[in-house]
DNA sequence: AAGGAACTCAACCGCCCCAGG
DNA sequence: TCCTGGGGCGGTTGAGTTCCT
């Protein structure tokens, strides 16, 4: 069979996503036979563990995820499937790629920061060293030194100017039922999304662990609340009250939850 | 407004490990 | 013990997008 390469269809991924829903996750050479995909199994596990696979949370990394990384790369290098195991709903790729775009520059420089502080601390010694001879010391004290390099140096956080030119965004998992009537949709397609008690992997199953900062919290409640929109959601933190109920579905404000 | 540079991100490639025959 | 196939992982690529001059 010839296998298609290149970005996956909507309808692929239909395809992709129903058969494991219906019959979870097994050995993934069968899966695009049975599934009906030319493609061959690496690339149907890669499109299911990066973009299908429920839980995901999808756009900008937050302050805090990218501390975490940059202390988990300081520990383990380059081991990204073992950083995306501390970092709910991150994918080992986005990890990388969100590394290699943008983390491995910050950290460049915060190490290039830290070299010339080192450096400056040396020459200020050599210099005070050399006052104790000389009457004439350093023109410069060493908090001036300091001050010199700060004002070259970039803001230690100017990932916070990225958050804030472009909204870090949530995406619930685009494909899952939005109603019951695309439930019933897909009964009729093979199976149904939704039926725990259905044969096969459950919903349930695939639900990501509950965390406790307020984005998962929220993420886990519209998530099992089964109430995905087929849109991408504003990072809740940047929004306000009235913002975020403008996006919300009516089942879900009406529920009290939030 | 246009074109090139820089960036992002989905996907592929190739290597390695491990289990089963 | 060797071979083979599946799965996992990290590196890399390339198309699309955004930014900058």
């Amino acid at each position: 069979m010839k296998c298609k390469k290149g970005l996956w269809s909507p309808n692929e991924d239909k395809k992709l996503r129903d058969y494991i829903v219906n019959h979870g996750l097994g050995c993934w050479s069968f899966v695009p036979i049975n599934a009906g995909l030319q493609r061959n199994g690496k690339s149907c596990r890669l499109r299911w563990t990066n973009y299908l696979r429920p839980g995901l949370k999808r756009g900008g990394f937050t302050k805090h995820e990218e501390q975490i990384i940059m202390t988990l790369h300081g520990m383990l290098g380059n081991k990204w499937s073992q950083m995306s195991r501390h970092l709910p709903g991150r994918s080992d790729n986005e990890i990388k790629n969100h590394w290699h775009s943008y983390l491995k520059k910050k950290s460049a420089k915060q190490e290039n920061i830290k070299a010339k502080s080192m450096s400056v601390d040396i020459v200020n010694e050599e210099l005070s060293s050399a006052s104790s001879i000389k009457s004439r010391g350093s023109s410069l004290e060493p908090s001036q030194h300091m001050e010199e390099l700060s004002a070259h140096a970039e803001p230690s956080d100017y990932s916070k100017e990225v958050h804030l030119k472009i909204p870090p965004k949530i995406l619930f998992s685009e494909w899952l039922p939005l109603n019951s009537d695309e439930s019933q949709e897909a009964t009729t397609d093979g199976g149904s999304l939704s039926d725990d008690t259905q044969e096969g992997i459950s919903m349930s199953n695939l639900q990501p662990s509950p965390e406790l900062d307020i984005e998962n919290s929220i993420y886990d409640l519209i998530f099992e609340d089964n109430m995905c929109p087929n849109f991408n959601i504003g990072d809740v933190r940047m929004y306000s009250c009235d913002e975020l109920y403008y996006y919300a579905s009516p089942s879900l404000l009406n529920s009290g939850s939030l």
